[in-house]
DNA sequence: TATTGTTATACTCTATAACTATA
DNA sequence: TATAGTTATAGAGTATAACAATA
């Protein structure tokens, strides 16, 4: 690991910098890990709101995963041609498709949070567990804070 | 805010999707900030790496950067056109050049700096002082493990 | 043989704009 | 007039493979 000595640059703390290096870091063996089951980390991420229960609408979605709407559109045309879920117009509001996961949807979610609870205790395998607890809480604050 | 409700899936509770979201919360107001000095996020953690006084190769700056070798050419070669960096062959071993800022280049990082700390500013702008030395020292640990 | 940098290519992600249907 | 969803397109980011020069 001869590039370590680069952790004294100033980039090296900037928060911004190591969010982006740990984003990557994570978001690329997950993808790599969720392509034996035809998933990507967006397409498992809409696919695990449909499977909350909250019964999302697309622009809910868009803004909850900071994409695009139209990009929420051929996600949820993939997830629903492979009948992994299905979006209804909403009764009281025509205009919203509200999303939900079919029984083999679950099912594929499961088996995607394997992979994905997998990389996730990768990147925190260095932290206690308080020190995981201190590290979600904070972080909690800075993604949601808008 | 009407997504905010989706704050109750189980999505939300993963620290790899709040270190996504938070990395796109970020990356995309830079972007948009930094192109009037026609600089990107990736370019402008170049530029900040050749500005360190390291010196760095271009081998272990796509190692810190978790860049593909080939995607580091490209963004040296816009770089370097730019007159903002030098690539000279390393003394030792000529299969290896090593990277420094010019003038200029150490002027527009000084620019670019200007941005990204408020960007970064927003980012933490909830936490204390002693929570944002917290999460940085966290941070460090999990984005830099390997 | 192995490593550094380079060229090339295909695919995914991101950013915008314009459109439709409903409200 | 405003919002939810859709189509389309261009540009940036990511993943691989193959190659020349040097070690």
């Amino acid at each position: 690991m001869t590039y370590r000595r680069l952790l004294d640059s100033v980039l090296a703390d900037e928060l911004s910098f190591m969010v982006a290096r740990a984003r990557t870091a994570t978001s690329a063996p997950a993808n790599r890990q969720l392509r034996r089951l035809g998933l990507r980390v967006r397409s498992y991420s809409v696919l695990a709101l449909a499977c909350s229960g909250l019964e999302p609408s697309q622009r809910e979605i868009a803004d909850f995963l900071l994409l695009d709407p139209s990009q929420v559109v051929s996600i949820i045309d993939d997830l629903e041609a492979r009948s992994l879920i299905e979006r209804s117009p909403s009764p009281g509001d025509r205009r919203i498709k509200v999303l939900r996961a079919t029984d083999q949807g679950h099912d594929l979610f499961r088996e995607a949070q394997e992979i994905t609870s997998e990389v996730e205790a990768r990147l925190v395998s260095r932290l206690s567990e308080e020190e995981r607890r201190t590290l979600a809480s904070l972080m909690r604050r800075v993604s949601y804070q808008d």
